[in-house]
DNA sequence: CGTTTTTGACCTGCGC
DNA sequence: GCGCAGGTCAAAAACG
């Protein structure tokens, strides 16, 4: 494990990540449960905004998906949501959304998806 | 008992 | 070269 960490460290700073996603969608929490395991590894103060910004991965080995969880600096109703690679594996619950892998769950009001870099 | 969460400290990149 | 901002780590606590 702590090798993996090292090499995926190594690895993105070398090559890219893959691509990214970020979302902003209308919602009073933070805990959106997509279908994948996060496991939160950092929280830090954003200056632009009061809010904290909350850091997650995927919990499963050999996934090294990143997940950053915002708030809007203007309306705290309001939650960026930015995904970092793409999942080396199936969705734990992927059931759940029978055959399709949406990315969004059902009732989410997608605002605006754009690319933050 | 194994795993995740929490939190501050540490590291890195960028700008000046 | 230094400072800022952002991103990550790692130890202990909390949780099932």
């Amino acid at each position: 494990m702590d090798v993996i960490k090292r090499e995926e460290r190594k690895k993105n700073k070398n090559e890219d990540i893959g691509f990214r996603v970020a979302f902003r969608t209308k919602s009073a929490i933070e805990i959106m449960d997509d279908g994948f395991k996060w496991r939160k590894y950092g929280k830090k103060k954003v200056k632009n905004s009061p809010h904290p910004r909350n850091y997650y991965r995927c919990a499963s080995r050999g996934c090294f998906v990143k997940k950053r969880v915002e708030r809007d600096s203007t309306d705290a109703s309001f939650v960026i949501t930015t995904y970092d690679g793409t999942h080396n594996h199936q969705s734990p619950c992927v059931l759940y959304y029978n055959q399709t892998p949406l990315l969004v769950p059902t009732g989410w009001t997608l605002q605006a998806s754009h690319d933050p870099s």
